[in-house]
DNA sequence: GCGGGTTAATTCGAAATCGAACGTACCTGT
DNA sequence: ACAGGTACGTTCGATTTCGAATTAACCCGC
């Protein structure tokens, strides 16, 4: 129950797979001990009410623990905390330097979780999981951070150790886009979709990948990442020693470089995708680029997992069709004719959010993989 | 059961989440009534045996039924004759003419399997589950074989009613590339790994996936397809609407196409990969080319799905360090420094019959399945 | 060759889970 | 308004499954 906000007693049923009568002793028992609540408002209509009885929901009891998330990008980090009923209780969220070093950033982290668990009127005692995000790839063994561009000041340190001894609690930790990833499909855009990408676009581009109903992260826990697909062999030289990488073409700075010339008073996405709203015809023209540029990845993302849906977050995301529409013609022409079909392309409904409510949503999955071993 | 030849009671245990104690009078009943038998051959030591009670092993008795498995190619038919224990019993194969309709190459089919069954001593009734493979993404909610240019007679049929048609049995069919990895990961070089690809590099190239320890087909079950990866935008034209598809430098036609102003004589792949053994710095050329450009997709695969190792077959993966050196090459260069680290790279064990041995293991599959249901 | 370590398999009473039948609550069409 | 359909949730005795203790079968080092 942990993993999904509120279940019916029927559905819970079915998801693990025991009769609905055990189903009904053991919820009566959990019940009467006040560990979970009846929840008598919308029953949730789900796929269309076809006759039947309703369901009553079924939810844990905040007394059941709280859960943390945290995500730290390049120029912030953001916490939020959520009962075990998957509501949102307190957000909060802060400027950093990119440059300053890892210790720095989780001090700030550790202050603004204090700050959001006591407008939340809790203590650190009820925190039962934690869940962070970081930018760039997460090896699952060693539990550090690979080569990242983004955060300098993390490269090398074992982050869930570190936050851990900050906090004094067991954090969880994952790339960013597998975060995103999670909670568009808790909480957003693919909600009840087994087979779907998350994408990332900001200063680096990654996605995460959920299959078979499940995070996927493959054997080193780095699946998804294809900021280094190679677009165009005689592109500029990109970090990693290729020419033309994804991230070289059509990243933030990537963008904001090619307006520099003509646009020199534009720092951020935000204010491209303005800009390009009001009729500037530049700035449209470099976010098609950026879209054109990751549909061609996209493509070769389609041909090799054939998702059902891919979404589309990060702050280029937030360009909508500007990016979209550019992103979906280079999907279709370079996918194979059955994976383009196959897939829908949409935007984030989660924004910036995404990747936070992601930390909470991994946290709250732990917790749930915790009771079945 | 069925999908792993012979299992221990411990094993079982384990796979299945049952208590020991549960096994045990289970598997007693089983035995009373003969529907599984002790195996007393090698307890099969495992990952180096370190001490303990060596276990018995438990297979399911040949009454339990058989399977088949057929595999059509651009120019053969190969069939094969199981147990449930996993043992093979018979195999046949025969060639065919490309461009003949699907019919006429299932007729060529049902021959084999009754001939294969006669040798067996076997009768159609035993039969419990057919599995089949074919060249070309299928469509798993159709059944329909997408667009091929290897076997154009069978484009637009639904593949599996119409073997299950001419057999009058239940028949599964998968994309070949996926029934590779199954095989490799059953009986060949991939036993025991959860994170796999398999390359079948042939005419077509293709590759199957196993991930989380479960075969994966993506939505609509054609993940793998990275045949029409772009490797040079500037290449040749794919009949896909691209330029420089991989399958167009890397297919078997390629390579014959490239080799033949010099080596007119040549007509296959095996013809290359002996004179290149034989020392002729043209044919090996060729292969390192065609391993070069495999390569260079099979760094974005590595990257998307970070795999812990990669099976090549098909006729090109014969030519084992020949094009395996140049793919190492390319992957190192081309995949994050993490997702190359993680892999290994080797080259198929079962070769040509990898195919038609993993439509017996999706035949076995599915029995299980249908016993979890 | 004999303890100490390790894993496999069995036994038995205790406890969890199931299945079938029933009651409940809502929708839809007439 | 009412019958018919559908899905949810509960009750009960019957059955399966479990857990802990026990025995078995091997390896190892001394």
């Amino acid at each position: 129950m942990s993993e999904f906000g509120a279940l019916s007693r029927a559905e819970l049923a079915r998801r693990t797979a025991l009769a609905p009568s055990t189903i009904s002793t053991l919820t009566a028992d959990l019940l009467r001990d006040g560990l979970i609540v009846e929840r008598s408002e919308t029953p949730v209509p789900a796929a269309g009410p076809r006759g039947g009885r309703p369901a009553t929901l079924l939810a844990l009891h905040r007394s059941a623990g709280l859960v943390v998330g945290i995500d730290f990008g390049k120029t912030h980090v953001r916490v939020a905390v959520a009962d075990r009923a998957h509501e949102l209780i307190a957000e909060r969220s802060k400027q950093v330097d990119p440059d300053q070093r890892s210790a720095t950033h989780i001090k700030v982290a550790v202050r603004l979780v204090h700050a959001a668990l006591e407008s939340a009127r809790a203590n650190r005692d009820q925190v039962v999981g934690v869940g962070m995000g970081l930018p760039g790839p997460i090896n699952r063994a060693t539990g550090q951070i690979g080569d990242s561009a983004i955060l300098p000041g993390w490269v090398g340190v074992n982050a869930s150790k570190a936050m851990s001894d900050a906090l004094g609690l067991p954090v969880s930790v994952d790339n960013d886009a597998n975060l995103g990833a999670l909670a568009e499909w808790v909480w957003g855009a693919a909600r009840g979709c087994n087979e779907l990408a998350y994408i990332k676009a900001a200063t680096g581009i990654g996605a995460g990948l959920i299959t078979n109903g499940r995070p996927f992260g493959g054997y080193g826990g780095t699946a998804g990442e294809i900021g280094h697909t190679i677009i165009d062999p005689s592109g500029p030289i990109c970090r990693c020693g290729n020419r033309g990488c994804l991230e070289m073409l059509a990243g933030t700075p990537a963008l904001l470089a090619a307006l520099q010339p003509t646009h020199p008073d534009i720092t951020n996405a935000a204010d491209v995708i303005a800009r390009a709203r009001d009729g500037d015809s530049g700035c449209a023209r470099a976010l098609t680029d950026s879209g054109r540029a990751i549909g061609t990845a996209l493509a070769t993302l389609c041909n090799i997992t054939n998702p059902e849906r891919i979404i589309v977050g990060g702050e280029l995301g937030a360009a909508g069709d500007l990016v979209l529409d550019p992103m979906r013609d280079a999907l279709h022409r370079g996918a194979i004719r059955s994976a383009g079909q196959d897939v829908t392309l949409c935007q984030s409904t989660l924004g910036e959010r995404a990747e936070v409510l992601g930390a909470v949503a991994l946290a709250l999955t732990r917790l749930g993989h915790a009771l079945e071993r």
